[in-house]
DNA sequence: AAGCATTAGTAACATTGGTCACAGTGGCGG
DNA sequence: CCGCCACTGTGACCAATGTTACTAATGCTT
């Protein structure tokens, strides 16, 4: 049973009440990192409440180029899937869990009547969709406003404080997937902010100094 | 009195009794094409209901640099304001009017009450999310994927759209600004779109072939 | 140990976009 | 009609990033 996990993550947001309901009607979900959740044109049918680990959300244009958008960590719930749900269209993102990952599956048949009846899940709901425009924000000052290697920099910020830990086990060529760029130009500023102090470099880790 | 055009904007959405709330509480609001509605910073304190015109919303950067997020039409609202109405925060971005515009200012004081009470706002504010998420994705998009003479076909595009005429009335800077590059590179980019066919320069304006 | 696949380092070059400098053009007020 | 100003065109150059191609190191498999 998830009872205990779901409490000790929403017990401060919900109550008593929904948090019964979550259970009952919920279906507890789990993915090993690296695993795929859900997959660009995914029909989704339910939203996902992460209970432990994290997932990697990813925008993917049709030549087949990835970027990553953001992380969700536990007590985050994906707005996007939520928003996919609502409005009855195929999911327009991919995501990946960037660790091992436990989630409650909520049925979107629930999501109108707790929205109704529940304050709690009204500013939760509302909440969630609040810090996902604020990530996706963050996401186009990133690509907008900085250079590749200050991109590059908090990237490798952004994973150390999500895996807690700032040895960060990742291939050169998986950054570059991340961050929408080639393998060769991540390691020439790997390189580089090595040269300058901030990061040390091993075989397939990276560990960061300067946070 | 403006519940005429309230009706036409909005009758379809929502029922009358929320017609008539909003009538009773919301505060007609306009501004000239150009004009400044919201400063980053701001402490917004009420949601915007666009009746007519249009607005655009742009993020800017701490050393002033612009960039067009998206634009707010005839039956849209600014989740963003609202978010922030719900978050307590200041604003994240700045709206300017990109016509002469007329809206309805709602307080949020009624905005928990009317999500409890009416469903059809409920609705609209889920939605109203959902095409905010939607525009920010295709904004990413467009700056992580396109190149800039892609990017501002697109823009090109998207302003004779809401404009409603092919002939924009814009000077090369002002693309700059919105596109955040140099007007220098507009004009070259230009230049080349007319030699292509797909547009025609004139001063001060511009020409959209290629619909 | 030989062979292979994955990962990383690096030089050389191409392309895109940004910067600087300056010239031309059209409109408008005096 | 002159002079100013905002707007536009353009060449030359620069910086950042992307691409290609090759080498080297590591570790796994047989």
């Amino acid at each position: 049973m998830f009872e205990k996990k779901l409490k000790k993550a929403y017990h401060y947001i919900f109550e008593e009440d929904l948090l019964q309901e979550i259970l009952k009607n919920g279906e507890l979900g789990q993915a090993k990192a690296g695993e795929k959740i859900i997959e660009i044109g995914d029909y989704v049918k339910s939203m996902p409440l992460l209970l432990e680990g994290a997932i990697k959300i990813l925008r993917q244009d049709k030549d087949g180029d990835e970027l990553l958008l953001y992380f969700l960590e536990h007590g985050d719930t994906c707005a996007m899937t939520l928003s996919c749900c609502l409005g009855q269209t195929r999911s327009e993102i991919r995501a990946v869990a960037e660790k091992d990952t436990l989630f409650v599956m909520v049925p979107i048949a629930k999501m109108e009547e707790w929205t109704s009846k529940y304050k709690s899940w009204r500013n939760f709901v509302f909440e969630s969709y609040h810090n996902r425009l604020s990530e996706m924000l963050d996401t186009i000052d990133s690509i907008a406003f900085m250079n590749l290697d200050q991109r590059l920099m908090k990237y490798l910020q952004d994973k150390a404080k999500i895996n807690g830990d700032d040895v960060l086990q990742v291939t050169h060529q998986e950054i570059a997937y991340d961050l929408h760029t080639s393998r060769v130009v991540i390691s020439r500023l790997l390189k580089k902010l090595e040269l300058e102090g901030k990061i040390k470099l091993q075989r397939n880790n990276i560990k960061v100094l300067h946070l």
